[in-house]
DNA sequence: ATGTTTGTTATGTATAGACATAATGAACAG
DNA sequence: CTGTTCATTATGTCTATACATAACAAACAT
């Protein structure tokens, strides 16, 4: 009487996650060959063969010809940093959201766009800056600026009834990104915060890319003592 | 003449995450079947079955019976996060790396330390806190609690050669953790630093289990002008 | 109109077999 | 002793096939 409900392969898959993540199979372990693995499970190599590739996949053991596979050392460094859109970021701890275009501007890239989209030739480009709130208390400051080379169409675009960030993931199909999180004080250019001056404020800064194109640069500032970002590194829930 | 070294279902991934990823196929477009795609790469439908199921995984395309797969609307807020060591770290940058254990102390848990475990009964601790340093200068501080009825061999091991983040990895075989991420202001507990007081400070906290047991709490302390966090998000990246 | 049955379709899982490829180690030749 | 060759082995890829399952849609009954 087996479980139907779990396909094989993933029984196989987290009964091997078990004896690595207990201990009972430390780092360095040699796994038993898929050939193996099938005869105790009584199934074919393909269906072992597909756990292993998703074990590997999730960087729990490494795979080498002829010598087997080993279960891995761990490398913590890698987690799964969730960065929430605000809006659902703001409604889910049960605030009311809102935000405001403090300014919204079209100009020929500055030297510093140039550098925050990584351009080398100068583009027109949309610079914002925008202040979002939680139950109309100051939340998040934006500073933005989009390439309209890479999508012209925000040159028109109205930013009333939806956030610049909500309206660029509608717009631009998929992109790459790339995150730089760190630690900054509050100074003048935050005032709409209305924090105390040199209060620690969290970072992030958010560039973009669609088809190699650079598309957005986000500044992304949250008062440190209200803000804090969560990842998890769970292997067992990965794939 | 095909090019044999690049596998047929990478191949297949490749071309899809192409489309996609160039906006050619926005989200909401409908994947052609696999018996179709099977048709046009001339191979078996399995083959196209294993690059759509990696596609999936890696969250690019949603699959549903019979209606087909989809593409899904893209999701930026999640990012793969290197939280390095630290040892690593300050040698990728090119510095001497040196660390200094200032204070271990076993104990019975205090409300604090339960709280940072996540324990409901007390149990003893190994108490920590050190200094990391980079070319003989202050780098991060870290301030750690380990549970030694997780691990009651740290309460013995010494830290003269090896820090107790890198001991640990090595001790304790695999772990999922939690990572916080947030903004502090220097103050006199972190003195070792040797900032100006209420310089803003990039606070990393990690928790970690081993088979459901709170294993350790570390709350690692970077000047905040000095370092960063780089995470990156990009699908052909993955799996 | 509303609910139920039934068929169709596309994906999900699994098998068995085939050949490719990389790594290891043993036999061999210099 | 050293370098080369070659057989062995375990994984990597791919095929063809089979049946399961979820979802939708059309036909049917109430």
């Amino acid at each position: 009487m087996e479980n139907r409900a779990i396909p094989l392969h993933r029984r196989i898959r987290a009964a091997i996650e078990d004896k690595i993540l207990s201990g009972g199979w430390p780092p360095g372990t040699r796994i038993p060959a898929e050939t193996e693995l099938a005869a105790t499970y009584n199934c074919a190599r393909m269906t072992v063969n597909k756990a292993l590739t998703e074990l590997a996949a999730d960087g729990l053991i490494e795979r080498r010809r002829k010598s087997g596979s080993v279960v891995k050392r761990p490398v913590l460094q890698s987690a799964v940093l969730e960065i929430h859109d605000i809006k659902a970021e703001v409604e889910a701890a049960g605030f009311a959201y809102r935000y405001r275009v403090e300014r919204q501007k079209v100009r020929e890239a500055t030297r510093a766009d140039c550098d925050r989209l990584q351009l080398d030739a100068p583009v027109p480009v949309l610079a914002l800056t925008c202040l979002h709130l939680a139950d109309n208390r100051p939340f998040c400051w934006e500073d933005r600026v989009i390439s309209l080379s890479a999508v012209p169409q925000a040159q028109d675009a109205s930013f009333d009834h939806q956030s610049p960030g909500a309206w660029l993931i509608d717009e631009v199909p998929w992109s790459a990104a790339e995150h730089r999180i760190s630690a900054v004080a509050a100074d003048a250019s935050l005032s709409a915060l209305e924090l105390t001056p040199s209060t620690p404020c969290l970072a992030i800064e958010r560039r973009t890319w669609n088809a190699d194109k650079p598309v957005t640069h986000v500044r992304l500032i949250y008062p440190g003592d209200a803000h804090a970002l969560v990842a998890r590194f769970a292997p067992s829930k990965a794939g």
